[in-house]
DNA sequence: TTGTGTTTTATTGCCTCC
DNA sequence: GGAGGCAATAAAACACAA
């Protein structure tokens, strides 16, 4: 498009003309007197071109009513076929490239809005997920501190009750401890091999297998590598991660069954 | 009034499909 | 190869605060 010096002073633009074309002009404001005068030359041939009555349009807004009925027209379906892109024109009084400009500009305000609401909708889809994740996170921990104190409490009763038996081994009226019974002696020394404060080296204790909601000894497959980034990938990692966390000892055939689940795993993200 | 940010109209260049 | 769509961009039109 071509901006014109009119005479009365409104800005008269002729569509006929392309932007690098516009370009050309502006910036050669106050350039050399021959290009000022092509360009004056240009300005009159342009005049005589609106004199002549040729397509002569300012730059200007759709009418309210025009754009109500394109907004219509875009609900009923947003591509447009060119014998309703010729109705819509000739309806409200349009060009039917400027219909088509239209409905392209349309579709790309609406993709931005879809975008906007596809990321809000994510963003609260992982919000509640980081809350659901967290509280998970907290419920772990304080298990952990019950299982560590539970563990204190037993090795203690333990001792105690070994105590109690080296003494009543040396009187000749001890009980008999036959019956395998709470307080018998035999065996309770032996018990326990592993108290938990004193954790066993790890050549003591064997590696322990990581679980995927069963018991299985052999270790799922590694995520795929594209999955990494992923929250999937990340919930994978993190499920290792927790498992790793667990005081040594923790993991074993009772563990298994408490923390086991009925359902195999779901590895959507892994299964193609 | 003016500077500035936003919206709307339009162009350009590239790509895909027929 | 032409038509049409899309992304990027330009620039006018508009809104609004200072």
């Amino acid at each position: 498009m071509k901006r014109l010096s009119s005479s009365d002073s409104s800005d008269v633009w002729i569509s006929m003309c392309s932007g690098k074309e516009e370009k050309v002009l502006k910036k050669s404001q106050g350039y050399s007197i021959e290009f000022q005068a092509m360009l004056d030359s240009l300005d009159q041939e342009d005049h005589s071109g609106e004199e002549a009555g040729l397509i002569t349009e300012k730059k200007r807004r759709l009418s309210a009513n025009q754009v109500k009925a394109l907004e219509k027209n875009f609900e009923i379906e947003n591509k447009l076929e060119p014998e309703r892109k010729a109705r819509l024109a000739e309806e409200l009084s349009l060009q039917p490239r400027q219909v088509a400009i239209w409905f392209q500009n349309r579709r790309a305000r609406w993709k931005t809005k879809q975008l906007e609401r596809d990321y809000g909708f994510l963003k609260a889809s992982y919000d509640s997920l980081k809350l659901d994740f967290d509280s998970l996170e907290q419920e772990k921990e304080s298990l952990a501190a019950e299982l560590t104190e539970l563990k204190v409490k037993l090795r203690r009763e333990t001792s105690e009750s070994s105590n109690h038996c080296a003494v009543k081994q040396e009187s000749p009226l001890s009980e008999s401890s036959e019956d395998g019974k709470p307080g018998s002696c035999s065996e309770s020394v032996k018990e326990d091999p592993n108290p938990t404060p004193e954790l066993p080296p790890s050549s003591a204790a064997p590696p322990l297998p990581l679980r995927y909601g069963s018991c299985s000894t052999s270790p799922p497959p590694p995520p795929p590598s594209s999955s990494r980034g992923t929250m999937a990938g990340r919930g994978y990692y993190h499920q290792v991660r927790m498992e790793e966390n667990l005081p040594s000892g923790f993991i074993s055939e009772e563990s298994c069954n408490f923390f086991s689940v009925d359902q195999p795993p779901t590895l959507h993200w892994y299964l193609p």
